[in-house]
RNA sequence: CGGGGCAUAGCGCAGUCUGGCUAGCGCGUCUGCUUUGGGAGCAGAAGGUCCUCAGUUCGAAUCUGAGUGCCCCGACCA
């Protein structure tokens, strides 16, 4: 007798514990793991393939907007570090530090470091010092402006709550720092990029965002103004998705980036940063996901099709295959998005339920059976992983690679759509402070139920502000770009207020 | 960095209190056979410095001491 099978392919549930499903959903579909070093992570080739598809996208649309790609080192002096001072402090306590540059015997078999460095090295946990550094040299003319350079590399910030992808102690990113001769081109390059990240995750990601400014208390160590892309994850939690800052000149006067303007004076240059991370993976999982594990858009999806040979024995077996991977080649022909449908063939020697799940679990977008009953009426067996995993159905071959591309895009726009839909459910506009605890505090203190959302209040600058979401352990996301003016009251300090700003519990 | 807990096979655990046969169990892994349109069954196999070091003892996974690592709660997290 087969044992009772599960109900959903992960426990638990969302509804029964948020974090352990996330963990659970990420080791189904073969994301990635813990590894032997703490807080670091190692993504395996399905994790991958996502991260690759979400580069390639981003790295074009960057290539787009004028920028090039380049390189800065790993290792960042640590008098470089100490320039900014604002910076400094909001680094400092998370930085892993290189000191020593040799490992001698330590006479017990052992290993230990020997060599001190003369001046120690900061692990990399951004690189505006050691890129400003570069700038610096490079800019004497106005006409060596503007620089508009990106860079893919691992950055480290020794974090105390690891969580994979979502914070991990290194972790890959894409960080593009650029230089302007004047604080109106380099705010436009801020909001530009800003719009390049929206677009990235609305249109590939199929995660809606809001876009915004930070608060001044969240805003990046030493810019002057963050922007920032915010998503709501099923539990209603927050998670910023992107960020592009405006570093006005605090950081070319730290790294002296000088530049002769026209009128022949010696002007600081204006520079931004801009940078979205491997974070984004667990965005994408949060959004998206369900019970039975990841589901994927297939526009970042490494596969978007597996095609599934079914046979009883050796005799079936050559003619199912040879059906199945004509059709793949068809298939593999035909264009999708910004290149071809990708197609897996699953033949492994597995039993056919487990290998279906196993595609299930990794959020494949369409499932094809192929059987001896399929091929007699020339149709597959289509399952969508946006719906039910019982709901398959038979659909004539032609049809289905005359269709298969619209109906991926129904795919991507069905997961918009469902994301869309969550976020304006968990959108409330809060009034008063009453209201506004109530809407964050869980029923259930001990093990908190999901609960809250995004609340939008009017708010005020002001200390007393911070004392209070800290408390709640809420924070202020943004000040969305595309909130309507409204005159209010700061519903912390009653101040005056002209625009609302969005609260949430966050990652 | 403060408070608490844990350390035995890849993972989850029992055994420790009360020292004693060859250190077990579940899951997973591997192999074979039977199965396969929905998460298989049977048979077999591999896999252990019982965290480390020192001590007590005829004998230590078990008792004692020191060390190390990890987890949870706080602090911290642009």
């Amino acid at each position: 007798m087969a044992k009772q099978a599960a109900k959903t392919a992960i426990t638990p549930t969302r509804e029964e514990d948020y974090p352990e499903w996330y963990q659970q959903v990420v080791k189904g579909a073969d994301l990635a793991e813990n590894s032997p070093v703490r807080g670091c992570m190692v993504i395996k080739p399905w994790g991958w393939g996502i991260w690759e598809n979400m580069q390639r996208v981003l790295d074009r649309a960057f290539k787009e907007t004028g920028h090039v790609n380049a390189y800065f080192p790993l290792f960042i002096p640590l008098s470089f570090f100490e320039r900014e001072a604002q910076h400094v402090e909001g680094f400092a306590k998370e930085c892993a530090v290189v000191t020593h540059h040799r490992l001698e015997p330590d006479g017990e078999g052992g290993l230990k470091p020997a060599g001190p460095l003369e001046e120690p090295l900061v692990v990399r946990p951004t690189s505006e010092t050691i890129i400003g550094e570069t700038y610096a040299k490079w800019v004497q003319s106005y006409r060596d402006l503007p620089i508009l350079i990106n860079q893919w590399a691992n950055v480290v910030r020794w974090e105390m709550r690891p969580r994979v992808f979502l914070r991990t102690a290194e972790f890959l990113w894409q960080e593009g720092h650029t230089a302007h001769a004047t604080k109106e081109e380099a705010l436009e390059e801020t909001m530009k990029m800003l719009d390049v990240y929206a677009d990235f995750a609305e249109n590939v990601m199929a995660v809606p965002v809001i876009k915004g400014e930070k608060t001044p208390a969240e805003r990046f160590p030493g810019a002057v103004n963050t922007l920032c892309i915010e998503a709501v994850m099923q539990d209603r939690k927050a998670l910023q998705a992107g960020t592009s800052h405006f570093l006005g000149q605090n950081f070319s006067k730290a790294s002296n980036i000088q530049f002769l303007n026209a009128e022949g004076k010696q002007e600081f240059a204006w520079t931004t940063s801009w940078g979205v991370s491997t974070r984004l993976i667990g965005a994408l999982i949060m959004v998206h996901s369900d019970d039975d594990g990841l589901v994927l858009p297939p526009r970042l999806a490494p596969k978007h099709v597996v095609l599934l040979p079914i046979y009883r024995d050796a005799s079936e077996r050559s003619g199912v295959l040879e059906y199945v991977n004509d059709l793949a080649n068809e298939l593999r022909h035909v264009p999708y998005f910004d290149g071809k449908i990708q197609v897996e063939v699953d033949d492994r020697d597995i039993r056919g339920g487990d290998k279906v799940w196993q595609h299930i679990k990794k959020g494949v977008p369409l499932r094809v059976e192929v059987g001896p009953r399929d091929i007699q009426s020339n149709s597959v067996f289509v399952g969508r992983r946006d719906q039910g995993p019982k709901e398959k159905k038979a659909v004539p071959r032609d049809e289905f690679v005359a269709t298969v591309a619209k109906t991926l895009d129904d795919i991507q726009t069905s997961l918009f759509n469902k994301a869309a839909a969550l976020r304006e459910s968990v959108m409330h506009p809060v009034d008063s402070l009453v209201e506004f605890e109530a809407y964050f505090t869980p029923k259930n203190p001990d093990k908190p139920e999901i609960h809250g959302g995004f609340a939008l209040a009017h708010w005020a600058d002001d200390p007393a502000v911070e004392e209070k979401l800290k408390e709640l352990k809420v924070t202020a996301r943004c000040i969305p770009l595309a909130g309507p003016e409204e005159p209010g009251k700061c519903i912390f300090t009653g101040k005056p207020s002209n625009k609302r700003v969005v609260f949430a519990k966050a990652y």
